[in-house]
DNA sequence: CAGTGGTCTAGACCACGAG
DNA sequence: TCGTGGTCTAGACCACTGT
């Protein structure tokens, strides 16, 4: 039936996983795999799979932990609205963290995405977005720089670039243009969130216009599966 | 700079790779490993990078091989639409395979997902699509047995549910929810669209509605990366 | 049959976090 | 300092493909 011990081991740890509350710690690696008779090479490949449904967290140096049951943040794609936003109305709390602004020349990518020349001045805005347990955002946000300048961001921005342009109010912001694709971690946005380089994410990329159609700015946002569900109405013909 | 050989390798992989033809092969993996100076197993850790992102192909028992350039289904999810429709407007041509229709009984998850009794008889409609080079999405359909009947699937059926359902007539559609997700592959997806298990896939849930508001279909999508451009257009405030 | 990618093992060393 | 997960190695066997 299962020529591999992969698909045994799939079931096993997910009877083992379901059988301990949350917060509970499992056995290490090393003593896992020999529990389970296999190598810890793919001991680790299964684990992989339960860290990307979320049901489990591997914390280097700590060790591995039944995950905590956690509310959702539930939202269509009908409307831009910030995480901020999202996670306010689902009753949760969101805050940022590792906020870092560069001053930046567009590349030819970028230029592209933005409709601007080539070497063009640009402010990066790279943050994480935390819930109460555990990072679940990775957000970079580039604009030309004198739409928003490095100083306006030194103090009082709370992580959303989209809030922080509405408030001021100009420029006036009409519609998102969101490109959905589904992608593997690199390391660094690994690192940032807290997850197995490769793990799968969610990964947006979104063109901000202005009333003039001007692309006032382009958002990449990683998410960790599980603590989002994004859903779309799609009518028929 | 780079402490670990995973990143160096994927620069010279990448470059490797750039600097081949399309449809060229790839040495084998232990005399690229050797050549590298990193063991099988690293490399292939990096070469699932690139499988991800759809710019090599691997073939058990034969090969890996440079990706040839493909063009891609570019689609807004505002409306509903077959990935036939489509593909026919992205002037790419897909065909349907591997058509398996089941009788089942709906368990807990469908029957709440349908909105139906458990055990309420349906119909499971399971294919995949091909494009001209590779399969690129997995399809499988669920919907009450008094609406789709298994005979209707037996001739004549050319992989949309949804194309079926608007020919005939009836229930008249009305819209689809769509919630979008981020998965890894499982063994069954993965041997379909021929690609190693846990490589990253968007995966789409929809619930279509007829003009009673009644749920008439249940469909799992799950789209290889690099052949789909999904995007939404959303408004401000 | 030979050669390919797919899976798995046993063991090693490193980076990190807690005591 | 110690134990954890993160990375990597060298080698083995299996499944698949084409000849």
């Amino acid at each position: 039936m299962s020529p591999y011990p992969f698909r045994r081991l799939q079931i096993e740890l997910a009877e083992l996983i379901h059988s301990l509350p949350a917060e509970a710690r499992l056995p290490s690696e090393p003593l896992l795999a020999k529990q389970m008779g296999v190598s810890r090479a793919t001991l680790r490949e299964a684990m992989r799979t339960f860290e990307g449904q979320g049901l489990i967290r591997r914390r280097q140096g700590v060790g591995t932990f039944v995950a905590p049951k956690v509310p959702v943040m539930d939202t269509g794609l009908e409307v831009l609205e910030s995480l901020e936003t999202i996670a306010l109305r689902s009753g949760m709390t969101v805050r940022m963290g590792e906020l870092q602004v560069e001053k930046v020349a567009a590349d030819e990518s970028l230029a592209k995405l933005l409709n601007l020349e080539v070497e063009a001045e640009l402010t990066c805005v790279t943050r994480i977005i935390f819930t109460e347990q555990r990072p679940v955002a990775y957000l970079v946000d580039t604009l030309p720089l004198d739409i928003l300048g490095v100083e306006e961001l030194e103090s009082g921005f709370t992580g959303s670039v989209l809030d922080l342009l509405l408030k001021r109010g100009a420029p006036k912001l009409t519609q998102s243009r969101t490109e959905i694709k589904a992608i593997g971690a690199t390391s660094e946005v690994a690192r940032a969130l807290q997850i197995q380089r490769d793990a799968v994410l969610l990964h947006f990329a979104a063109q901000l216009y202005d009333e003039d159609s001007r692309v006032v700015d382009y958002s990449d946002s990683y998410f960790l599966p599980g603590y989002f569900r994004f859903h779309v109405v799609r009518r028929v013909g």
